[in-house]
DNA sequence: GAAAGTATGTTGTAATTACAACATTTTGGG
DNA sequence: CCCAAAATGTTGTAATTACAACATACTTTC
């Protein structure tokens, strides 16, 4: 198991090694390969597991029965899905995990939360808060990129994000066309199109997934 | 201040009255009155309250510079918001609060968490955890209320989620036309002009905030 | 209970998006 | 290097939505 991907997450920030060591084994963690397009998770499902990726990544989707996907959110490397469900375990979930390419994800049980003494707990019910409040950031900042009624407004809502959070304005994003369009709640071919008129406008350069703000 | 709904409230769970006395002193407990339309926050505002609805509910919005709104949340008596901005006090926050209806709010400082001995602060901090997942629950349903791509498939989709919560096909929903039309994400001509089609189709009846799903 | 104000419903047209079909480019094996 | 497969770009048409303008219904206040 890759320990040390681990040991710098939110989960453990404040813990020492031996204590790392024990707390994985008192939360029965368990480490699982997927290739890229399986699914962890599926709609419906009931789980107790915080999930944590190690390697690759996982993206968080709603699927409706005509094939639409809205990715709801891309979890990377060293950062956590499920804790809601995981936190709260009788409610289904109401979204589908898919891995959005070879990934490995690492999985806690909740439930033995339970059998831990009260101050080491109470330290990782501290951490989990913090995974929680930015969780709750991200989830509404997809509302922010999907508010603009035009497919422009939606990509330069996005696109503004990750400039700010990557302090550039020359970045890479970590979807492709279909994920940026499912993500966007657009067309694909509609995303292509007004992205090849934004840089005839003069407003951005792109290239596959690196763009650059003019 | 209105005792009673605060003591029912998730964050004082497991608490007796005595604990909450002190600990509204603690937090430096504020109320304070909202006229229908007042703005609580606005965006890129920062604050370390938490803040808890006593009377009347707020809206989580995002208005952009062309006065086009997008209604994340609802909040209504009982629940808490802001609770990820009070919680990462360096974030500024994405979005406006209006108060939907004439409305009292408590607001708790969140710095002063410090001063609070540990036993204490860590219950609370659990509560805490619970208020932050289940918002993250509600944010992700609108979500899927908004994923389809059409008008009729948003509003099904909303209607669906209040009926089961409601355990009810009749039900009133807490928002007006243009707010649910600003919810959806939708035109609210476009959304009354579905809304009527819908009771000719036979799939819903409905007046005003009252709905019946056939 | 009128009048004014607010909320909701209706309609037509302009603008935008969805969808399908196809062209082009890129990628990854063999 | 070539081929096949995947990803991305382009285009046209049908369907949907945005927007404005107006009609109707409901509320509030005097």
């Amino acid at each position: 198991m890759d320990i040390s991907v681990l040991h710098n997450s939110i989960l453990f920030k404040g813990f020492d090694d031996t204590e790392i060591s024990e707390l994985l084994k008192a939360l029965n963690a368990a480490e699982k390969k997927y290739n890229k397009g399986a699914m962890i998770f599926s709609s419906g499902e009931i789980t107790d597991k915080l999930c944590f990726v190690t390697a690759g990544g996982v993206t968080i989707e709603s699927n409706d029965m005509w094939g639409n996907r809205t990715i709801l959110n891309l979890v990377g490397k060293g950062q956590f899905f499920a804790e809601s469900y995981a936190l709260l375990p009788d409610v289904p979930m109401l979204v589908d995990v898919c891995a959005a390419e070879d990934c490995t994800v690492v999985f806690l049980s909740m439930k033995s939360l339970a059998n831990l003494n009260d101050t080491i707990r109470s330290r990782l019910l501290a951490n989990l808060l913090t995974i929680t409040t930015r969780k709750n950031l991200h989830l509404s900042s997809r509302s922010f990129h999907t508010a603009p009624r035009q497919v422009r407004g939606r990509i330069m809502a996005y696109l503004n994000t990750v400039s700010v959070q990557k302090h550039s304005h020359e970045f890479d994003i970590p979807f492709d066309r279909q994920q940026l369009a499912d993500y966007l709640n657009v067309e694909r071919s509609v995303l292509s199109n007004e992205l090849s008129k934004m840089q005839r406008d003069g407003l951005i350069r792109c290239k596959k997934s690196h763009f650059e703000i003019i």
